[in-house]
DNA sequence: ACAGAAATAT
DNA sequence: GATATTTCTG
């Protein structure tokens, strides 16, 4: 197709959809057409009353409304009352030109009275009065917020703000049109949901389809409230919560940052907490509405992680579309999922709404998800899972596992894991240095597929991360995967006893990274490469010893994890024996420091 | 005042 | 059924 600019003139707007009615079907070919080649979404109607009642239906968002007027068409003038109530542009077209149908059209509310033919133009520029409405849609709300914050008016809800607090009299639609109309609703059991109730929720655009037949070209008739989070926008998100720090982003920071008129801190805290769960998903990618239907936990193991973010930055799932952040770098989250198999770390076990009770906001919890297959196809042994807890500033970690001990017929092995120093994001501001070690030592055995390492690291703006994997004795590998799913410009891997033609083996097979500088040397050699191999110089360094058995994968499948394969659940972090990941992505946990005190 | 979870609206 | 908004709690 030749729309080399399609994007551009939409500015924050995704699509912009327009409905045209007309039944001259020459005009109307040619117009879609038009339409089209601009990169609108085109819906065409013969007859006004037939656009009347699918936009009653509201099925189909519609932005701009063409009216074709043939004639004395009486019935368009009701389409227009109605598209104007919807808040819908809507522009009439007529044969010739008339005057008077001309001043009553832009009397009735018509953005444009023109003319047949027209030309590109007009449709050129459609999209600006879209943009424009928004924009002020959006400084309307914000004053209305405003003027509800500082008069402290809770139940201006519904209608049309009276900006200049004139008449503020609106507060006195009190509770009546708060119907119950939903009241078979099961879960009113409860009083908070009375309570609630009382405040009242008016928002019913019913009432202002009716009552603004009346139109008043300046007032915004509120209907919609909707605003769309589209790939633009959340690009902006995601690049100021990248801008802030993982560490650090608030709604109210994040709002400034993005600085996009309009929007408020609200929308940004909504967007955030819909991130954190990873349960966003692109305007776009909505329509294939990924139906998980299969619970089975065979068909997409790791398809995307569901890792739920909780405190952490969410990590752009692969599937979540092609919003382009950088364009050149693949999104990456500094996410190091850790599914900590000490035993001890697992305080919830079983269904999640035990788990539910036991999270609490403010502890520490992590959420876990060993994307297990059903048949251990690609168990995740070891994934880290930025660890830091935002406080301290040490650019090291130190892990050691003691005592470890596989269990046989699973990959976990009871272990402690001591948590030494933090791994904390909050300095390096563009996580451009980190380094990893990684190092399992002594009379290691693995066997059985599955993943050791596992890692996503870095993001968009990692330009140096070192990842140093230190295996010694690993004695037996016969599986898939010893670093899965990182993406790491420098590696270093040392000890492995094995050849180093025979390395990309232990990187995994399939979804693997492809370092830019992979270093590895052979068990005896010391470090290569960048080699921060001392705890010192490392962001972060992990010394595994005594694994006896880090994998073990040929017991019955019924010999699994305490939850269920595939499952979920939370890991609640209480002391320091029990490990983890004491990170703090996303604030909003004790542990956050100072900052923003006002 | 504000972050975050959860309820509710569309 | 999903996303956006609003309420509510800490």
């Amino acid at each position: 197709m030749d729309k080399p600019m399609s994007a551009p003139y939409y500015g924050m707007l995704e699509e912009i959809h327009v409905m045209l009615v007309d039944h001259d079907k020459d005009f109307v070919t040619e117009m879609v057409d038009l339409l089209m080649t601009h990169d609108y979404k085109v819906t065409t109607v013969s007859s006004a009353s037939t656009a009347m009642s699918m936009l009653s239906k509201g099925k189909k968002k519609i932005d701009v409304m063409i009216i074709s007027v043939h004639s004395s068409n009486l019935i368009s003038f009701e389409l227009l009352a109605q598209t104007v109530a919807l808040d819908i542009i809507t522009l009439f077209i007529c044969d010739e030109h008339n005057e008077i149908l001309a001043k009553k059209a832009l009397e009735e509310g018509a953005y444009l009275y023109l003319t047949k033919p027209f030309g590109e133009e007009i449709v050129k520029i459609l999209w600006q009065f879209i943009l424009r409405k928004n924009l002020q849609r959006e400084k309307a709300r914000e004053g209305l917020e405003k003027n509800e914050d500082q008069m402290n008016v809770d139940d201006t809800v519904g209608d049309n703000e009276e900006q200049h607090g004139e008449k503020k009299s609106v507060t006195n639609i009190e509770d009546q049109s708060n119907t119950f109309h939903e009241a078979e609703n099961n879960v009113i059991s409860n009083r908070k949901y009375e309570l609630r109730r009382k405040r009242g929720r008016t928002r019913t655009k019913k009432i202002n389809e009716e009552e603004n037949s009346s139109i008043d070209t300046n007032k915004v008739v509120r209907r919609k409230t909707y605003m769309e989070w589209t790939v633009d926008l959340h690009a902006k998100f995601m690049k100021a919560v990248q801008q802030l720090g993982e560490g650090r982003c608030f709604p109210k920071e994040i709002l400034v940052e993005m600085n996009v008129p309009g929007l408020t801190r609200m929308q940004v805290a909504s967007h955030l907490q819909k991130c954190r769960r990873n349960k966003w998903r692109a305007p776009k990618e909505r329509k294939y509405t990924r139906r998980r239907s299969c619970r089975g936990p065979s068909s997409d193991s790791q398809q995307r992680g569901s890792f739920r973010k909780f405190g952490k930055m969410p990590r752009l799932q692969t599937n979540v579309s092609n919003l382009q952040l950088n364009p050149n770098q693949t999104q990456k989250g500094l996410e190091f999922p850790f599914p900590t198999l000490s035993t001890d770390s697992i305080l919830a076990r079983g269904e999640s709404s035990i788990q539910q009770q036991l999270y609490h906001p403010q502890l520490q919890v992590q959420p876990l998800n060993l994307s297990i297959d059903n048949s251990f196809n690609n168990p995740s042994l070891l994934a880290l899972n930025n660890v830091g807890d935002g406080i301290q500033q040490q650019h090291e970690i130190f892990f050691e596992m003691l005592g470890s001990q596989g269990i046989q017929g699973q990959n976990i092995w009871n272990t402690n894991y001591r948590s030494g120093q933090v791994f904390d994001s909050g300095d390096h501001h563009t996580q451009s240095d980190y380094n990893l070690d990684f190092n399992a030592a002594l009379g290691t055995t693995y066997s059985g597929s599955g993943t050791i390492f596992d890692t996503d690291v870095g993001n968009a703006t990692v330009t140096d991360y070192n990842l140093n994997v230190n295996v010694d004795n690993l004695t037996t590998y016969s599986g898939s995967t010893v670093v899965s799913e990182g993406s790491v410009e420098n590696m270093t891997i040392n000890g492995l006893g094995a050849p180093t033609k025979n390395f990309q083996q232990y990187i995994g097979e399939s979804n693997m990274f492809s370092p830019s500088n992979f270093v590895a040397a052979s068990n005896e050699s010391n470090i290569v490469g960048s080699g921060s191999h001392e705890k010192e110089n490392s962001d972060a360094y992990f010394d595994f010893n005594n694994i006896n058995t880090l994998f073990q994968n040929h017991g019955p499948p019924s010999a699994n994890l305490p939850n269920e394969q595939g499952s979920e659940f939370y890991q609640v972090c209480s002391d320091d024996q029990v490990v983890t990941t004491q990170s703090v992505q996303f604030p909003g946990i004790a542990s956050y420091p100072e900052k923003s005190s006002k």
